[in-house]
DNA sequence: CGAGTAGTTGAGCTTCCTCAATCGCGGTGG
DNA sequence: CCACCGCGATTGAGGAAGCTCAACTACTCG
């Protein structure tokens, strides 16, 4: 049932990418499934779990580019290219993931027009989204981009809902330090502009 | 002849834009094309001159999203998504520009497949250099900023170019202040990174 | 209780910003 | 030819934001 429906609002169908050959395979926690600079070898999507795509600098600072879970692909627009991958991928969970060869994948992409026109769609939400956010970067400081986060994190704007991230991880979302985090954190709490119960963001 | 060669490198074909009912539109230099939070009327393709897309902060600072010339469109993915256009467009030469409504637009997509394909590809080109570039603009200082910023500027490695813009342009592009961006430069001088002559910066 | 992990806090430092003054050079009018 | 202007570039001094390092607290799990 779960199945079905995760099947439904996956980008390609799970019994499509099975019949051009797709394969599934399991991560671990902390498993890395691509590294930045590699050449792409699969599509892959998520079957069940949750993967983030990020980049590593010298400092042991991360920025996390990307988080995706099930029905969602990542790596597409260096697979399409034929470019090295821009970050590193990871899977922050337990994780399934179906991967298709290059070619067959290419072969697929080739056949069915409505994917072509999905993967338009989808390119053109990752676009948009990439802009607003290296505005936010580039011009804003801490507090707003944090909260900038929160909010782009939530979908449905009426409900109040918990942020399922350590400092530590919203840190790296933004390119930031934990402990700049938490100072920005505590002045949007004393500004009422989130809430804070029992050490758990609300907004 | 020059028309000739700038239609065969435009994304879509000027003469089949205007059999789908485009027209073209002068820009004077410094005009506005559409603002920030506006809803997409049109898709453009630029037919001679230069726009930049870029987003204001209260402080006058900016922060260019990205520059457009001769062939290219810009502002697709608001259109296809049909959603605000999430930073200004401004020409920053005096520009002819061609424009086709949206509804015209969507037909035209519907009815060539190639051009959807051109766009897909497009699309993830426009993802990927976003995420090299909010890459640098969270994890790398002025200097290294600036760097990537002038050898992504020039295609071809081997041969040195002139960076055709001024400190404050290149202060915009990257969400720096002017008098950092000359610091900086002045390091990379120094350092050897680049070369300066007459005042023009070549890398 | 003890270990482990997330969160917190303070002090000092670095990077970049802000403001203000100045320089260099091409163009213009007298 | 020269004084003057406008604009981009430059420089210095002081300030603010965020980083670094180190110590310490709170909560959970075995």
């Amino acid at each position: 049932m779960l199945n079905k429906l995760m099947s439904q609002n996956a980008l390609i169908d799970v019994n499509l990418l099975i019949l051009w050959g797709a394969t599934f395979k399991k991560y671990q926690k902390n498993e890395i499934i691509f590294f930045e600079g590699e050449m792409p070898e699969f599509y892959f999507q998520i079957e069940s779990g949750c993967i983030r795509m990020f980049n590593d600098a010298q400092n042991g600072k991360e920025f996390t580019q990307g988080l995706f879970s099930s029905g969602q692909s990542f790596g597409e627009p260096a697979l399409l290219l034929n470019k090295k991958y821009p970050a590193n991928s990871e899977a922050i969970k337990d994780s399934v993931i179906i991967k298709l060869s290059k070619v067959r994948f290419n072969e697929m992409l080739e056949d069915q027009v409505e994917l072509r026109k999905k993967l338009l769609t989808l390119m053109c939400e990752r676009v948009y989204q990439k802009s607003t956010n290296s505005k936010s970067l580039a011009l804003d400081g801490a507090e707003e981009r944090i909260l900038r986060f929160f909010t782009n994190f939530k979908e449905d704007v009426n409900n109040k809902i918990v942020i399922p991230f350590t400092r530590q991880e919203i840190a790296n979302f933004l390119g930031l330090r934990i402990e700049t985090v938490i100072r920005a954190i505590s002045k949007l709490k004393n500004e009422g502009r989130i809430e804070i119960v029992k050490n758990k963001i609300l907004v």
